[in-house]
This record gives C-alpha cells, structure tokens and sequence, in this order.
DNA sequence: CTACTATTAGTACCTAGTCATAAGATCGGA
DNA sequence: TCCGATCTTATGACTAGGTACTAATAGTAG
C-alpha cells in the first residue's frame, strides 16, 4: 500500500510535468483510481489544478516573450556600450556551447558573441555584417566566462561601412580577436533598406 | 448607437489582445455594459473565452519550447560527406535566425553552418578553428535554403592545419564565402591537446 | 480486535463561462 | 407619433473542472 501510494505519487508529478493540460479525470482513468485519491494527491504534493497550471504556462509565455524580444536578438550579455564607441559582453560558457568530447567551446558560439556586439554598437535600423577575419587565439572550456570587448575603428559614412574591432578575453587571456567590417543601410537609401 | 458599439467591438478586441487574462465580469465593468453585452460581442467577433485564450497562449509557449530545443552539435544538415576533402550541408533559414526587424538571417549562423561543416569535414578527434576569412556576399532572407559547400585546400600534417574553404548558396546566388584555417590536434601532440 | 492509513463516495459551493428565451431601451424613418 | 429593427439587459438551465468538507469502507500491521 505504501508502496503504490508513493509510486503513484512520484508517476502523478512526472505525468503532469509532462503534460500540464490533463485533468483529474483523465489522471484518474490512466492510475486506475478514483478522482478523489488523484486530488488527494494533488494536494499531498502541492500540485495546482488543471486551470492554474495551464495559467502558469501560459503566464510564463507571455514573459517569456516580453524577456525575449530584447535578449534573445543579442548573444551574451551586453554591460556596457556607447554606441558607436565601443561595447562590452560577457557570455558564460555552458554545456550548450561546448563539444561533448572535450569541453571546448564551439567557435561559432564566440564567433556570435562577437557578431552580436558588433551589431548592436552600430547605432542604426539596420546593420549586417559584410565581411569579417577572426583569430582563434587560445580554446575556451566549458564553465569559463568570455569577455569580448569592441571598439569602433573606422566609420566611412560615405561607403555606409563601419569597421568594428573585437577581442574577447577570458580573466586577462586573449582568446578570440575579429575584425568586422559592418554595413549600415540608413541614409544611404540606394539599397532596399526600408524594411 | 451604431458607432457605439462598433468602436466598443474595436476596443474589445484590442484590450483582449492585449491581455487574453481579463474576464467577461472585468470587461464589462471597463466599458460600462452588462456581462451579456461582452458576451454578444465576443460572439460576433468569434473571440473565445478566458480559459480558452489561456490554454491556447500555453500550448504555442510548449510548442515553441519543443522547437528550440535541438539544435546541438552540427549547425545545418550535412547531406554529403567524404572526410578530409568535401562536404556539403543545409540549412533552411526559419524565424529562429533571423533579425525580426527585417527578416534578415542573422550573421552568425551562417558561421555556424559553414563552421559546423568544416568542423565535421576533419577526420579527427579534435578540431578547433584556428582562424576564419569570411565574407557576406548577399542578406539571406527567411525561409530560404542555404547549402554550404565545403572542400579542403590545403592540409599541412607537419603543422596539424587544414585549410578549408566554404561557399554558400541561396539557388545558384552565393551568399557566403569563408576560409577556416583548421587545427588538428592527433599526431602533433607537443601542445597540450589531450582535453 | 483495534488503530491507522488509504481509498472512495457524496454533497455543497465556486468560477467563468455557454445557450436559449424573453423583455426592455433606443433610434430612425414613414 | 407610432412601428419595427437593432441593441442591450435579464433570467434560468446547464457545463467543466475544480475546492472543501464529511463520512463510509477496505486493507493491513501490531
């Protein structure tokens, strides 16, 4: 009895982990057991009922998009930035950047960081990256945490080209350098920039 | 009346749109008119109930967090492949790589892609981009097909580097062009390689 | 046998609705 | 001014998916 009652509990919480949306109905039929023992156990493990966890979910969406629509254009954190000066961002190496192999970080993880910041100094609508040179210097691993700082080297306004330096450091370690040469599209309107 | 309860309707669906977690009690309260009214109206317009607005804002918020999950170690489909001299990958640009502004992919993942590839073309345990050359020929746009081909020019075994050199096409448009200059770790092992 | 836990059952109540019907309010035109 | 059309409000019956509480039953260990 203890047994199964424990067993079924532990099943309960995954089964709705796994999927929010179902009722206690449902629960019921799928543990072979009353409604009643299902919220019982709800209520034994504090689990909310099938409106409030679909509320929670969806509550979570709409932050999650509001949180998004800044951050996520963005790859690492930007700490400090004058436009079209220079930039600093910082990226903490997880498990998501590394090879599984050997915990170094994939190139095209700093490679972003980089670009990011690269765009984001550019003050304006539009900016794209048109050529760049990049320098691996030294591996990253997993855990370590990558500095890229960027200044702005060389703006021709005329060319609508914008050339952004990065060199990312982990502690005082140089570990990647990039040269961007960025376009930028606003005044210059020979271009279908308008969107 | 006519206008008054066209720009109600107007107003409603905004305000629902706005906030899908206001109900019937509290939007009748907002434009001054019975609970019955907001249920005429919300009947016209074919706007659902509360808890069903609710459940459709989680279900795309699980939807969307099934769809970002699995991109892990290759970036692109690699769909040909002889080691150490060509390869080829795809890659179909959707609304997770691309600037939401415009609809521009965004530089770094067609790094990725052509890094990815160039990774994977070394037969060897441990690669690691040592320095890149790239240029963005053209913007890709979402929902296009990019198809990066890859094919090794230069492999120099005393050294431990390869030089590959990366072409990618939108159609028969190139969009993107990069030289990686690849290290590889395994014979040379006077660095400190093993991890 | 008894005490205790686990399970089941049943009732009243809740929210946020749907659906259908009816009655009152407002307005525009003949 | 009255009529008919459109809006608006009210009312009642019903629903899903619950909460909260009480009570009865089943099984088991000491």
């Amino acid at each position: 009895m203890r047994r199964q009652k424990k067993e079924r509990q532990q099943l309960l919480k995954k089964t709705i982990r796994d999927n929010p949306f179902i009722t206690d109905e449902e629960l019921a039929e799928k543990f072979q057991v009353s409604i009643q023992t299902i919220r019982l156990d709800r209520l034994e493990l504090s689990i909310p009922e099938l409106r409030e966890r679909i509320k929670h979910v969806a509550v979570q969406q709409l932050e999650e998009n509001v949180k998004s629509l800044p951050l996520d254009e963005v790859v690492g954190e930007i700490i400090d930035m004058e436009l079209d000066v220079q930039g600093i961002s910082i990226l903490d190496i997880g498990i998501e950047h590394v090879f599984k192999r050997n915990n170094i970080a994939r190139g095209h993880h700093l490679f972003a960081q980089a670009n990011s910041l690269a765009v984001a100094l550019i003050d304006e609508d539009l900016a794209l990256t048109a050529k760049a040179t990049i320098q691996y210097v030294r591996p990253v691993k997993l855990e370590e945490r990558v500095v890229a700082k960027a200044r702005v080297s060389n703006i021709e306004n005329d060319k609508g080209r914008t050339v952004v330096e990065v060199r990312s450091f982990v502690g005082n370690e140089i570990v990647f350098t990039g040269k961007f040469e960025m376009y930028r599209s606003s005044k210059n309107s020979e271009d279908g920039s308008s969107r």
